[in-house]
DNA sequence: TTGCTCCTCACGTCACGTGAGGTGGC
DNA sequence: TTGCTCCTCACGTCACGTGAGGTGGC
């Protein structure tokens, strides 16, 4: 066991182990630290992203998830999907070198690189259609006012 | 009545204008010359953005209904929903001089053009981001393999 | 008792994708 | 009869948003 972080639980029982002791967050620090939303949280639980334990009903994130959850938002930053995410958080072996899981992260990374890359360049060619849309409104409306 | 693009179906009946004659085309054809899917043109028409008259059960797409759709595809393409486009198409009048139209198209376009910007910034970031995580990585297998 | 935070459903959103099952005319 | 195109449901997808209705501890 260990104290949480809503107050003074005294440190009571046997010292299983939980890997730290305190730094136990509840869910609506996570949101604030972190810039999300509550629901956001959840559901990524849902989706077997992150298992925070439970004292009673409530969620108590662990330094591990905290970590898991940078990875979580920075993937979709990069515009990973969840789904994505989660396969390259499962490969994650506490134990070993992660060798696997890097190469995994570094491949999927260079690819969506690519797709980043492609989604720009037609973000650029819609502000150009945009320009060019524009342009011809207010030629359009600089006739009708004329006539 | 006109005649339709499957065949000669005889100009019967009476000459209520429907505005020109031939070029009906069915949605597999518009669907081959827009590139997009029968049931993106489905579901645009479900959500009322083109009304392609029907012979039977079978749509068929008129010049105007060519003219509208292009416009959604250019408004999909610079980032508009469906809901923006609808309420950009509901303002034309084929009486007017459409300057209200115009108007409120210029005025989301613009707008639209700022959120272009912003997300073509977010993509930089994010491509950014995603050279720093390739660059983490490459380095953390140097080390493991060094070790 | 009030207030704050937390919880679990569960439907809604957006723009279609993807079958399922059936019809019409060459 | 086969093949092609068209049709109408209707559920699935993705990443949550948004209530509804209820609990727990200061």
């Amino acid at each position: 066991m260990m104290n949480f972080a809503s107050a003074g639980v005294s440190p009571a029982a046997g010292g299983v182990s939980d890997g730290n002791t305190e730094d136990l967050t509840r869910i609506g620090d996570m949101a604030r630290q972190f810039s999300v939303t509550l629901r956001a949280l959840r559901f990524y639980e849902d989706k077997g992203l992150i298992n925070p334990i439970r004292h009673g009903a409530t969620r108590l994130y662990r330094k591990a998830d905290k970590t898991r959850l940078g990875f979580i938002l920075l993937g979709r930053r990069v515009g990973f999907s969840l789904r994505e995410v989660k396969q390259m958080l499962d490969l994650y072996d506490p134990e070993g070198s992660n060798v696997r899981q890097l190469k995994v992260v570094l491949e999927k990374s260079e690819r969506q690189r690519g797709r980043l890359e492609k989604q720009r360049d037609e973000i650029e060619a819609a502000i150009v259609d945009m320009d060019g849309l524009i342009t011809r409104i207010r030629g359009q409306l600089a006739e009708r006012s004329a006539a």
